[in-house]
DNA sequence: ATATGTGAACGGCTTCACAGCC
DNA sequence: GGCTGTGAAGCCGTTCACATAT
């Protein structure tokens, strides 16, 4: 059931392809070669071969891909776990831009539920996702099967709320507190750390 | 005056240890081996000894490193380029989030103004940063010398507005538009995608 | 004894070159 | 002729092993 073959950035360059058919797609694009697609993406056309070459063989060779059928091969390499149901904790200021930012729900994932230790209810208003007490999130994860968590909370809270998180059978975490969290190895964090982003890039300016 | 002999994934780690060593000097802690250091940043020893090495020396054999002679030795290899003055394009959801999000001041970086097509006053309330229409962007850019920019608007107008952006003098972009942007090569990007961060993670649950 | 600094080995990802197919 | 598919080569970053310093 588990596939680990694709390595980490190939995974995640699939889902950029993805988003960039979908545009072909809305476009009424029935065909794309990959040197069209991979620029469209900011990758080498043999980068984008190679990783296609990971999932399978879906091109004609020289007339390129059936972009209806590419996108259905990546869906389903990635696995329909697109419709996952996401947690958010922590609605502070980033966090309830989050629930505000349309982008996740556009890629098929919809945050069912936010918490905060201290929740205010003006901070959801017009989301249309219900706000809960830090101390109902354990519970409502077990009994929701939830798998994926969106973390925004302080940096001194992150690591004890991942554990949590962890414990209530969380499996993957996006993680917005500027902390390193140490989670078991079976959990898979993505760390979205923004001040640090900013940071490094600030050195390549002359 | 460029010093592009640090790998970029190295200066993305450097600015993680630096800080860590804030928070160790916060904590009075004079000196930390390059275990615990490593450990606190989420990487291991002889990464982070690597790192260092690209940089200088700075430890003391059997002992470890004096926090704050290596603070100072890794804000100087980055450059203090960190107190540079940064602007926001696009205040939308996300955008008026990051503005609000404390991250990039307790960093350093001072968001010294935002744009928008539609300035909508109430979005940067209580900010205390300024909001113009995007007409009056190019120009600020240059009579400010502004050299980096946070882009939050939508995917269809970002090519667009980078183009201004560099076109204006701006040399580093943190890119939060689910698109890849076409720069020229002495400009550089940082792209912050969340959806794709999202979906990349779900492939991972089992 | 303990912890750093670093050349060498390793591994994985990217790019190349070209064979294969339409 | 044009473009895909892929083994081989190349490159870069990480890890190892150990020499070196206190």
């Amino acid at each position: 059931m588990q596939k680990i073959e694709l390595p980490r950035k190939a995974v995640y360059r699939l889902s950029v392809y993805q988003r960039c058919l979908q545009r072909l797609r809305e476009n009424d694009v029935e065909t794309v070669s990959s040197e069209a697609l991979a620029k469209a993406a900011g990758v080498k056309p043999t980068q984008l071969r190679k990783d296609l070459g990971y999932v399978g063989q879906f091109g004609t060779r020289g007339l390129g891909y059936n972009v209806e059928t590419l996108a259905e091969a990546i869906t389903a390499a990635l696995g329909s776990t697109r419709l996952q149901p996401v947690i958010l904790v922590g609605v502070g200021n980033l966090g309830s831009a989050l629930l505000r930012y349309s982008g996740f729900r556009k890629e098929g994932f919809e945050v069912i539920a936010s918490f905060d230790r201290y929740p205010i209810k003006d901070r959801v208003k017009g989301t249309g996702v219900p706000l809960h007490p830090a101390e109902e999130m354990e519970d409502y994860i077990a009994s929701h099967a939830v798998k994926m968590a969106i973390l925004a909370v302080p940096a001194t809270e992150a690591q004890t709320v991942a554990n949590q998180l962890v414990r209530a059978g969380v499996q993957a975490i996006l993680n917005f507190s500027p902390t390193v969290l140490d989670v078991p190895e079976n959990v898979y964090v993505n760390n979205v750390d923004l001040a640090i982003e900013l940071e490094s890039l600030s050195y390549f300016i002359r």
